[in-house]
DNA sequence: TTGTATGCGTTATCAT
DNA sequence: ATGATAACGCATACAA
């Protein structure tokens, strides 16, 4: 067992080169695991490790090889949504499991005021992380800018309208939303409206775009709520609105599931049948859609390999390659339920 | 605007100091906002900054500070459990909030295999964070110990039972599972079953011996059953294991909400209507208690409060006060909605 | 109020 | 294969 040790005295290289008989050089060498040690030196040098309980100065360490073996993950999320985003949960972990494999360590931040905006820019440009993942970053985001100037290795998941000179992944989600609408069409539903939300990044427009799309001369504006948050709250709220205006509507395609479960919950309030009298489409396939009554049709997201993909691009700036600019897109899948 | 650089050379306070024609000692004072700096030295040495692009080396000053303003927060969690759990983006947003504050930087670990375990472990050994936060432990769990034995200013929230000699804030699990326990009988059931989970933790434990202790004399052994997790789908499992045992139940005490939506699903399905044929409360008053139909009747755990004590328990052990070493409890409620 | 000099704990370069 | 020695960029004690 090691020695019991105040904070105040932690073990150095010298401490453990003394011990061991040998020079910090060598003690070095075992640490970084190179080639030219003896076998010899290697036992002695293992054994005054853990006699005197060293363990390496992180500070130290970089400063010198300027590297941290760190990403950072900048989450900037309005409260509520980070609380609710069933998405956040499985990029986060295909982030972490790509970094794990490479032998980087994973850092999370959160931003959740304006101090948090200024002490996460220092922390980033500061040399704490190699590189960085933006998740859900928003128009006129500070951060993003911060980094783009600063020249950090980094992607988004998701793409910020506002910001060039980042690589990104991403889903088409115009794509995914035309064919979903259209799927919707396809069971014979006539006044199809829209709960927008997102608008100030590209998913929320192109979601709003790709329903456009797909209905072509049948689009009726009167059809589509705009409101601020893909959560189940703004789900009830545009609902609601909708039923107000349009009270003829037989079909609603909610740019997430969370906002489709709020908007389940006022059809059913109102004395909607879903799928009798409306059918309901979702976007996600989080936990919520098979939660809901009935579960929900709705676009498969492949969160995790988000994650891990943007994670694999700032791996590779890491190594010097050159990723390019442009957006990198995952597929997509329609998953049909009953709720439609 | 800053002078565009390349990342290899990045301006030091040399630099600084030369643009601004004073010394090094000069521009860290003006830095660090120490007091003895003449308001010409001053502007000429912000002007510099600019001007070069200055942005202060982390490693370096963590090196010669012996500090890093950093507090880790270690979530270790199986994957659907991290997914899931609404508590703990509360927790969280309560410990960033504290450590904001304080001015100190919130990074938070993911630990997700045995890989993580080491390079966590060395992550803050090595110096990267002058504190940590540890969420939801489990007994057994390796990164308790090598906190422990670090030395390194902690907190729990909750409490793994194997480890002493770290503080940590929690709820009176036992007291509030027995309050709803109590509450629910006083409805009229008489025969209340219960689906425990998480038994490796107190938490867990002390929710069920709650539970036992408020039906005493009543307390029938066949009625509980155990889970591995608080989840939905455990939910799902231990319903249909309690269903069938004791098909004759009228009670359903859930030791988290997640485990009563699951369980509310079955019920449903077995056509037992809740709560006219079965009473069911859960516990943690997350976002799935107002989701479900009925809403649920649960304990109401004060998340966010409950992070930001933690912290509060870190930073001022990292002020070196004498914080103890025992548990710190905060106050939960029942609130009671319509599912019993 | 300011400048100078030293050291923080490593890695890396050079001898040997 | 190993030992000395010089950076790395900053804060700080001490001198001025």
């Amino acid at each position: 067992m090691a020695a019991r040790r105040t904070p105040s005295t932690r073990a150095t290289i010298n401490d453990v080169a003394a011990r061991a008989g040998v020079s910090r050089g060598t003690v070095s060498r075992v640490l970084n695991s190179e080639v030219y040690v003896s076998e010899a030196a290697r036992t002695a040098v293992e054994a005054a490790i853990h006699e005197v309980g060293y363990v390496r100065n992180a500070a130290a360490r970089n400063l010198v090889t300027r590297r941290s073996q760190a990403v950072g993950l900048i989450v900037h999320e309005p409260h509520s949504l980070f609380l609710e985003d069933p998405n956040i949960g499985s990029i986060l972990l295909g982030i972490n499991s790509a970094l794990s494999e490479a032998d980087y360590q994973l850092v999370s931040l959160v931003i959740d005021s304006d101090r948090d905006i200024a002490r996460v820019a220092e922390y980033l440009t500061g040399g704490f992380v190699d590189g960085v993942v933006i998740i859900s970053a928003r128009a006129g985001d500070p951060i993003g800018h911060v980094i783009a100037e600063s020249g950090i290795p980094a992607a988004f998941v998701g793409h910020p309208i506002d910001i060039e000179g980042i690589p990104y992944v991403g889903i088409d989600n115009r794509s995914a939303a035309r064919a979903i609408t259209e799927r919707l069409m396809a069971t014979g539903r006539r006044r199809i409206g829209m709960i927008a939300a997102g608008l100030d990044r590209d998913s929320g427009q192109d979601r709003l775009a790709g329903f456009t799309e797909a209905l072509g001369d049948r689009f009726d504006a009167e059809l589509v709520v705009e409101v601020p948050l893909y959560s189940y709250g703004s789900g009830v709220d545009g609902m609601r609105v909708l039923l107000e205006t349009r009270p003829d509507l037989d079909g609603v395609f909610a740019a997430s599931d969370a906002l489709a479960a709020g908007a389940l919950d006022v059809l059913r309030e109102a004395g909607r049948s879903v799928p009798a009298d409306v059918g309901l489409v979702g976007f996600d396939d989080s936990a919520w859609a098979v939660r809901t009554q009935p579960p929900l049709s709705t676009v498969h997201q492949p969160a995790g390999a988000l994650g891990r993909r943007a994670a694999e691009l700032v791996l590779a700036q890491l190594r010097g390659e050159d990723v390019g600019l442009g957006g990198t897109f995952l597929d997509t899948a329609i998953v049909w339920r009953a709720s439609a």
